[in-house]
DNA sequence: GCAAGTATGTGGTTTTAACCACATATAAGA
DNA sequence: TCTTATATGTGGTTAAAACCACATACTTGC
């Protein structure tokens, strides 16, 4: 495991190289590879370890009998998934977790940090980070809901193409999900997004080939 | 402010009289009253300061400039909001807060905890307890995802009630909303809202009066 | 470069919910 | 109690997106 970025993750910030070693002891840190479309957690499932991906990326979906999916979050290299079903024992998983890029994942025994010494100094550490992680993930899931609540589907794409936008500080940029991806994040059918995309290229409004695009200011 | 009831609150857990006095202290902690519909917070604000709903409600709801109003949760007594802007002090609030019925809250400059002595036995539980506040509220945004992931306006009813019910562990409940407000919650249209109660009621699928709802199993 | 498989786009139809106008019911105040 | 205000429900129309079938484009492995 390369240690050295371990340490730059959000997680593990403020821990020296021995503190570092001892939290990933106590909480039984282990890593492990996955081939894209692998479903790493199961809705049902009693997820009592949060993932860190070190590479690759994964998606937080629902997918009910019917077929719908929908997507949640897209967690890309150093994020976290089941972070708060591992710490919150009792929930169960309402959502899948599903490659979307091969992978490797650090899972971690969450819910053991609260067993620690708490003289151990990484202890308060990685408390503080994951309440910083819980913190972001919060935003994430509400800027979907954002996303999710215009009526028209030009203007969910609108605000989800803004906020990328604005994180990626570029009006020009890739986006991690293909066109069905896409359509599950914004609860839209995807032949409709293909419909509405076309609308907006020909109203000046982007310019995008494949999950690449490009924001035009009208004239 | 009557002190045994806010030990009680999920967020002093497990401090003594002593600790949430210092505590209190610290987080610069003053109570406000507000009369329903006043806006406690506006979007475009920066937080300072986290809310603990002490009697009362409060909705959180995102109004754009064309009169849409999104309803993202309802936070009840013993609740909380803003905790996360208040806790990652450079975001800036997407949201407003607005009083639901006459309401008094607790405010507390959160952001202060980092500063406090680390030796203070009451930092180290309030942020264990403010990070299982954020992951609650992290399962609350999401199961919103849900009631609002389904293409239906009865299949969004059927999921939110359903949810409830689990909740109040009955099939006869109060719900925290009016018509407007469920809609709000839901992102649909109010009148094509009390449409489809019509005709769940119909079907025999429920059956409703104002906010009180009782789920029927079907013959 | 070709073949096969996957991803994306387009046309046409149907379903659904938004939208508008208004009726009715309930609550609150004089 | 009567009046007014507010909340809820209903009918009809329209706009939009889901849905289906299929064409085209792109990718990948041989």
């Amino acid at each position: 495991m390369d240690m050295q970025k371990l340490q730059d993750n959000l997680l593990f910030r403020g821990m020296d190289a021995q503190e570092m070693e001892e939290c990933l002891e106590a909480l039984s840190g282990q890593t492990r590879r996955f081939p894209k479309d692998a479903v790493i957690l199961r809705a049902g499932d009693k997820a009592e370890r949060m993932g860190i991906v070190l590479r690759g990326s994964v998606t937080v979906e629902s997918n009910d009998i019917w077929g719908n999916c929908t997507i949640l979050s897209h967690v890309g290299a150093g994020g976290f998934f089941a972070e708060t079903y591992a710490y919150l024992t009792d929930a169960v998983m309402l959502v899948d977790v599903v490659v979307n890029e091969d992978c490797e994942v650090l899972f971690l025994s969450i819910g053991e940090m609260q067993n620690a010494p708490a003289e151990k100094g990484w202890r308060a550490k990685i408390t503080k980070n994951l309440l910083t992680v819980s913190m972001h993930k919060n935003l994430t899931l509400a800027g979907r809901s954002f996303h999710t609540a215009p009526k028209s589907i030009r203007g969910k794409v609108l605000s989800y193409l803004n906020t990328v936008s604005i994180q990626k500080r570029s009006t020009e940029f890739d986006i991690p999900f293909d066109r069905q991806q896409l359509a599950d994040y914004l609860n839209v059918e995807r032949t409709a997004l293909s419909k509405e995309l076309g609308k907006m290229r020909a109203d000046g409004l982007i310019c995008c080939r494949r999950n690449h695009f490009v924001l035009l200011h009208e004239a």
